[in-house]
DNA sequence: GACTACAAAATTGTAGACAATAATGTACAC
DNA sequence: GTGTACATTATTGTCTACAATTTTGTAGTC
């Protein structure tokens, strides 16, 4: 029982790349506060680890922490999501192009395995998967680019498009779904610039558009607020 | 002499700023190593507090840490230079918009102080003070548009951008002068959104076009492509 | 004489212990 | 009975010591 700890040391990143998944699986719901020691017993590290792990993810903007208070996931809002969405459209159009204008065959090659582990996913009906991988073709796209500066950038605003779309995804959600990545690709092999920046912002406002960014209402945790 | 050590304990924020004016100022040129003790003897912390702002300048892209070898000040590359000033360009022709939307006379009061203080400095002939006034006066900008992650994502480039005008500019500079600043707040006062759109990616295009991106031989420091 | 293997020094990475701060519970006074 | 001040507890913030890694120097061997 008491042996669920990982045998093996958790390496930063990963500890993120979980948290960041149990976000996304909406396991972890907006709000939580999440305390060091008890990550720290979680993934068996020290807690000088949770707190390089905290730093990080408040840097994606995940978790926000209030200093002497702890750490909390983070609950953007209407106008953060749109914010996040619209540099994303910036930015992945001009990865896009920059892409098209040096991917070799092989690099394409790797696209298509990625879209195909993306489908094998679906197929199985592997919603963790397809959360991991779906962000993953971004970033891959992104790494491509030959920018790490421009990936930088993107892997944040990626997380953040995570949270973003648990908290404000309507009922029927299709959690973007391979087939446009598919689409994606083949212009990207044809080398039609023109074609996939089109069907990337097209890609993105799809995604945006199955949000429902016009309540207002999102749950405030000031209760002077609430009770006035 | 050996008193030159800050009895007062520097905060983190505080080493930061201090290490990006260095940079700014030209004394710490990029690929030099920061060593964590050097600077802990040097602001008077423990070696802990060193790394925190280590982590912290590598988000902004000012140094890059590689892991066992050490942080070093980062060189970015013409190409992040680029993207670095698109992404100024859409960030902040956001901002001015919203600005605009939803500024008040007591903030408009509030940016005339700082253009103020800009001319003061600019009399005086305080470059330290002109390079930190003039970013400053950009972040806030971002400050009044009352989104934290537009915020946030503007004070990365901001301090990238510092870096790259270290790197890049060309013999004659005028580092961001007051003036263009306090044309745009004339603008803003007026509530002329597109004319204060137009005027901030103009003086965007204006710092960017004093770089000399044109040359391709930046100085690596991998001597395997040095002596080839 | 030059190359390889090994040893020593320096530097970073990690963990654990201690101090400071904020939240909570309790008792006392009004 | 209610409000305030104080003590307790829980949690975060910081520092110092130890372990792992890399780099540099040295000696031995072909």
């Amino acid at each position: 029982m008491s042996q669920d700890a990982p045998a093996r040391k958790a390496t930063t990143a990963e500890i993120c790349e979980r948290i960041w998944l149990s976000i996304a699986e909406n396991k972890l719901r907006p709000g939580t506060r999440l305390k060091e020691e008890q990550l720290s017993e979680v993934f068996g590290v020290s807690r000088a680890r949770v707190r390089q792990v905290l730093t990080a993810l408040e840097q994606d903007g995940l978790v926000c922490i209030i200093p002497n208070r702890g750490a909390f996931v983070s609950e953007p809002d209407v106008d953060e999501a749109r914010d996040v969405f619209f540099l994303r459209k910036q930015i992945e159009e001009r990865i896009v192009g920059r892409v098209i204008e040096r991917i070799t065959d092989e690099q394409v090659a790797c696209l298509r395995k990625h879209t195909a582990k993306e489908y094998a996913a679906a197929a199985r009906a592997d919603k963790t998967a397809a959360i991991r991988l779906s962000g993953h073709f971004h970033l891959l796209l992104a790494e491509l680019s030959g920018s790490s500066f421009l990936r930088g950038v993107l892997h944040d605003l990626i997380t953040r498009s995570s949270l973003i779309t648990v908290i404000y995804r309507q009922a029927a959600l299709h959690d973007c779904g391979p087939e446009e990545h598919s689409a994606l690709v083949d212009q990207i092999e044809a080398r039609d610039k023109e074609g996939a920046i089109a069907s990337m912002r097209a890609h993105l406002t799809h995604i945006e558009s199955d949000l429902d960014l016009t309540r207002q209402e999102r749950p405030t945790h000031d209760l002077s607020q609430i009770f006035l």
